[in-house]
DNA sequence: TTTCTATGTCAACAACACTGACATAAAATA
DNA sequence: TATTTTATGTCAGTGTTGTTGACATAGAAA
């Protein structure tokens, strides 16, 4: 578990952060400013933005072959939790069996994704990328990774880890748990 | 690709994330963990699961009225650019027109969007919401806010600082100057 | 043996994006 | 003034991704 206040580290050279010199009455100011309904609003709009232009570099790449978002975002939670079950993928997409089993049935036709049927219940079948998989995986989430790891990099460590922070406490508890359990944080 | 190394119990946003504490090779270590390959994967499924649970609130309220997720966008546009032209509004949504017209109509059917002339240029419409549109956009976005409310406090401004950095950071060059013309960073 | 569970599949439907084509009024320009 | 360009609206068709509902099968569990 986590203090829910953080402590103020080094400030970060941000075009955001407000200088927190002054005198008492200035620094309580500042320590509500972040909430205004004015940075709430921006903050909206910039995870809109944001998301949009983050999801938009694999999509351009799907357009050519036959795939859509649906079929990255599988084969992203196959790549990094292999042998995973039908049921935990669609637990992890938040969709209907009926939704995902289309994405699938084309990704094993293709030779993208095979299942093997499972060891202790041979009811499940858990599914695995192949290399054509793996590949198309790489190709696809390398552009995210790009554009993140430039963030990352121009944002600094400390801004990162604030990131992460807020990102991990927007998400509803279901999520946060999915990620627990596949994800050493 | 993948480096192979495990990330160690990555810098947490911890209490200390900006003490400079350590030797010169400690540093220089923790600038570069952030990087990792793992890093950036945690980051792409944060991203996913917190954009998810984000939009997902509103989107629960506009079922049971007859909009959708575009609905809600084009009055958040409108509610706090208030007189944008057709145009611009089409711009910020990143959509088409047809797209866009779909949705305008229906809004305007229902009597929460109004258009007025343009003064200079007869041929604009400019878009404002009318006091129904307004209620609406304040109880979808509401939702939203109380979210980003919540985990800002939860996390501390410095963290939020970093949030934003980030994003920010993670926005094609369009994006970040459709932001600016229209908000005050 | 009966019941529940994990998975697959068909059909129908809705939201929201796209392209392409065409129309109108008003501005801009030759 | 005549022509062209611009801002907007609209029709028609299509694709992806999501939904619900119904039904089938194999295997586990009771």
């Amino acid at each position: 578990m986590q203090s829910p206040i953080r402590t103020p580290p080094t400030p970060r050279p941000s075009p955001h952060a407000g200088s927190a010199v002054g005198g008492a009455s200035t620094i309580r100011a500042d320590q509500r400013l972040f909430l205004t309904d004015e940075q709430l609003r921006t903050g909206i709009e910039l995870l809109f933005f944001a998301y949009r232009d983050f999801t938009a570099d694999p999509d351009r790449i799907l357009v050519d072959r036959e795939y859509g978002r649906a079929h990255h975002r599988a084969i992203h939670f196959m790549r990094h939790r292999p042998g995973l079950t039908v049921a935990a993928l669609i637990e992890l997409l938040g969709v209907t069996k009926q939704s995902l089993n289309r994405v699938l049935r084309q990704l094993i036709a293709d030779g993208l994704v095979e299942q093997t049927v499972g060891e202790t219940d041979r009811r499940q079948r858990r599914l695995h990328l192949t290399a054509a998989g793996r590949d198309l995986e790489l190709l696809l989430s390398e552009t995210q990774r790009e554009r993140l790891r430039r963030a990352y990099l121009e944002a600094g460590p400390e801004a990162v880890a604030g990131f992460r922070e807020v990102l991990h406490r927007m998400m509803n508890e279901g999520a946060r748990r999915l990620l627990a359990t596949t994800t050493e944080r």
